[in-house]
DNA sequence: AACCAGGACGTGA
DNA sequence: TCACGTCATGGT
């Protein structure tokens, strides 16, 4: 399994190398390699987030992702950022409708105003360099497994394994997982049979999504992913 | 012009 | 627990 899991990793890393998120959008690099994105990624770059606005804006960012594509959540990001909204404390301050009106663009509106309100009054309260734990992100209401991790792994340099919809459907079709298998066991899966390392956590989810978005999309033909033929089951 | 996206929550069995 | 229904815009 070990063996398995880092050749799919090396595979897709040298087939996309490195992928540079969580993107953000005062970040000016760009990799217009990348399938549908626009810009904020910063490839081989490990030290972003620097500051406390872009560590709030990666957890914005993952709440407002929520079955969601990232072209829209940007298009919501940027309006904010032009307004010098991106920031928990201006935020916090704007009245529901104008959240709900800035946020329209990545739909689930009137929901995801109320989780980044909650998300938002959460971070503001936060000790200063405090780390939550996923227990602590997992009880805000609006804060599920995926938007926990992604937020520890991307925003705050924990090596937590982040799983979504798309590593389910790859790991499925390569026969190492069933359908039963759950969000925390697709995590245990990983961290127990990886080395605990930041980088590679960021980088294979970042993959996975890259991939998937190529050979697994909805109606996609899944026995063309070349993994099948990399890999031995 | 349907169909779907880097999920999470509420409900009833 | 679990299997559904709900939330919603805009891109392809």
């Amino acid at each position: 399994m070990r063996q398995m899991l880092l050749n799919i990793y090396f595979y897709l890393l040298e087939e996309y190398g490195p992928q540079g998120w969580w993107p953000l959008v005062d970040y000016n690099g760009c990799n217009p390699t990348k399938t549908g994105t626009v810009s904020g990624y910063h490839p081989g770059n490990y030290d972003i987030p620097k500051t406390r606005d872009q560590i709030f804006e990666i957890g914005l960012g993952a709440i407002l992702t929520q079955n969601t594509g990232w072209p829209q959540v940007e298009k919501v990001l940027k309006t904010l950022q032009r307004k010098n909204c991106l920031n928990p404390e201006r935020i916090l301050d704007m009245d529901n409708e104008t959240l709900i009106e800035n946020i329209k663009p990545a739909g689930y509106f009137n929901q995801k105003a109320r989780k980044v309100k909650i998300f938002t009054e959460y971070f503001i309260n936060l000790a200063q360099d405090k780390i939550p734990t996923r227990e602590e992100l997992l009880a805000l209401w609006g804060v599920g497994p995926e938007t926990a991790d992604s937020m520890l792994l991307y925003g705050l340099k924990v090596p937590t394994f982040v799983v979504d919809a798309y590593t389910r459907r790859i790991l499925s079709n390569l026969g190492i997982i069933n359908e039963k298998y759950t969000y925390d066991g697709i995590k245990d899966l990983f961290e127990k049979n990886l080395p605990q390392d930041l980088i590679i956590y960021q980088e294979y989810h970042a993959l996975i999504v890259e991939h998937a978005k190529r050979f697994y999309y909805k109606g996609a033909d899944y026995k063309k992913c070349p993994l099948l033929q990399r890999v031995e089951l």
